[in-house]
DNA sequence: GTTAAATGCACAATCGATTGTGCAAACGCT
DNA sequence: AGCGTTTGCACAATCGATTGTGCATTTAAC
């Protein structure tokens, strides 16, 4: 270990090696074979280097390469299992690939999107994996500006690679459970079911509902555009929501496909008030997976994001050297009630 | 916009000016009263960067300084509801400081703690946040030879300041709530509490499991090393722990203070097999917190540890430059069955 | 014993910012 | 008018790596 005042740099190991610059640069950096240098040569100077505690600096290698070695990604938000979940893959596959993850959230704040995006570009991120933005387009346009490879995760992009779940397919599975589960109610108003939660705006929710509709169509069950709750994600809001709707409706709707675990979250704090027997004739799915939501009082179907394979996509894409706007779309799993799928993550705690 | 074929620099600014890039420099970060720049200049420079599309070069500025504005944590894993909600807490303090936060996970593998560790420091990070190691002091040794400060979270070390969540008075509330509902189980061999999970060897374990002694010894309860079941974090270990002890005792145990929620989550995949009878005589509680969690078929008793409050902490000791080894414990919160805390940062979704 | 090719390395420019210093011009004062 | 300040900026060194190029020596080939 070094015990002098600055740090180590290579002019340092040069000096004490008896060589240049450029050769302990080429012998640090792997770069030995391609530079000719002496086996021996090789040898003195990693001992000396090691010995010396040298450790490089990657802000000068970044300088002078135009590179940083750092992998970006944005999320809305870490405190969430799915965006987390997309954060863990991310960061295991960067570093695989000698990448460093920087990972931000942008609490889906466009101004602080674009702030975000612009530091990173700043510090010469390598490419960048945008995840959930409000505003795909402007930021995929700042990255084009910089000439910066992206990728748009979970929320597509026009004018660049997107990587996305089947929202279609996978709310196409959970509304046939629902569908396919209703209990008779005689005909009371709850006997229709409900989607909750979202917004029509978000490209992942229309498609949802999409699909909602699509299956009650299937089913020969017709639904109104009252029966599509848009309470946004926050689980203050969707507990102020669904105790409207039951106080309307009398009761639990028959059927709940409910939109994000976050609006789940606001559910149960509303649904702590009922009577266990409440929930004896409804229906309920979740679209994204919790597995302590699997375990309630009553069942749940969940819809289950492959994070995993979406962000391994996004790397195949990236490393492709695709720019054209292509869209991907990664088959989501339908969760029984009362399982626990063990996938390779999760095993570590 | 810029439409050229390289970045535009200080230099592109200086000559479109008319003016040095010594000068554009002081301009674009701000310095211009230092250096007495007259304001028709500075004007002038700063329409001309941003019609320029200019962004500053962060590799350059942090090669000069000797410094990145990079601020750096270590977690063990991203997928993991109180390291997530640690990393968000993380990266909004360190973003509301000017910084760039850097998260990056170990999976708990010692060898890769120091690589990145290692990294990072190539990297000049400003200050680094260790927050669960599996080796501290090794990663602590590390910085100090760096000149780096750093601070310990949620597990201390010994040679740095350290911040931490009172794992022995969280345990007293939880311990006290379990061995205070203790169900009347005849004397069966299931009428004892079990410590469930973890490790003996972790810091925060050792705290859990003292202070369920203490308690049993305060209700006079004696507790054997038997009833401690230490295995581990991954639920798929906790999983098949949990069906061996009910297994033997012919049943859940009167009591379980489970220690973590991969431990939970393992625990629950084998609960679904039993009949919901089979939780009525037990009092469950959890250390660690899920909002899913406490909304099971049976009352859960939750420890949520203030991940906002221990990074709060941990940038004040940063920003006084303590680097004394002192050690702060934050309280952590019992949540009582069947409730949602809802926190300034969970309405986000 | 020449000449050509291969070997092994040093030199110096470069990446894009920051910052200590120097120096004209403008200004103020007597 | 003469002199000291202040103003406003330019110069050039510097941070620590990478990399194109050049040049002695060695080695190989004939």
């Amino acid at each position: 270990m070094a015990n002098s005042d600055r740090k180590i740099t290579i002019y340092d190991i040069a000096r004490l090696s008896g060589s240049s610059p450029s050769t302990v640069s080429a012998v640090l950096s792997g770069k030995s074979d391609a530079r000719r240098i002496r086996a021996s040569t090789v040898e003195l100077i990693q001992t000396m280097a090691s010995d010396a505690g040298y450790s490089i600096n990657l802000q000068a290698r970044g300088l002078r390469q135009a590179r940083s070695g750092l992998a970006g990604m944005i999320i809305p938000i870490h405190d969430n299992r799915f965006f987390s979940s997309l954060s863990q893959s991310f960061d295991t596959l960067a570093r695989e690939r000698g990448l460093c993850p920087v990972i931000a959230s942008t609490l889906r704040n466009p101004r602080e999107e674009k702030r975000i995006v612009e530091t990173l570009i700043s510090y010469a991120i390598d490419s960048l994996f945008i995840a959930g933005a409000t505003d795909p387009d402007a930021l995929g346009a700042m990255c084009t500006a910089a000439r910066l490879p992206h990728i748009f995760i979970d929320l597509p992009g026009k004018h660049a690679p997107s990587v996305v779940t089947n929202n279609f397919h996978g709310a196409e599975l959970l509304a046939r459970k629902i569908f396919g589960e209703l209990k008779p109610v005689a005909r009371s108003a709850r006997a229709k079911p409900y989607f909750f939660g979202g917004s029509i705006a978000d490209y992942a929710t229309a498609l949802r509902v999409k699909a909602f509709k699509s299956v009650a169509a299937e089913c020969g069950v017709p639904v109104s555009d009252a029966q599509i709750i848009q309470c946004g994600y926050a689980p203050r809001n969707a507990a102020a929501a669904i105790e409207a709707l039951c106080d309307r409706l009398g009761g639990l709707p028959a059927g709940l496909f409910v939109n994000s675990l976050p609006v789940f979250e606001g559910i149960m704090s509303h649904f702590v008030n009922l009577p266990s027997t409440a929930f004896k004739s409804s229906v309920i799915g979740c679209f994204d997976y919790d597995p302590f939501a699997s375990f309630l009082q009553f069942p749940v179907y969940m819809v289950r994001q492959n994070s995993n394979q979406l962000i391994t996509t996004a790397y195949e894409l990236l490393e492709s050297r695709t720019s054209d706007p292509v869209l991907i779309e990664i088959e989501p799993d339908l969760i029984a009630p009362r399982t626990i799928p063990v996938g390779p993550l999760s095993q570590l705690g």
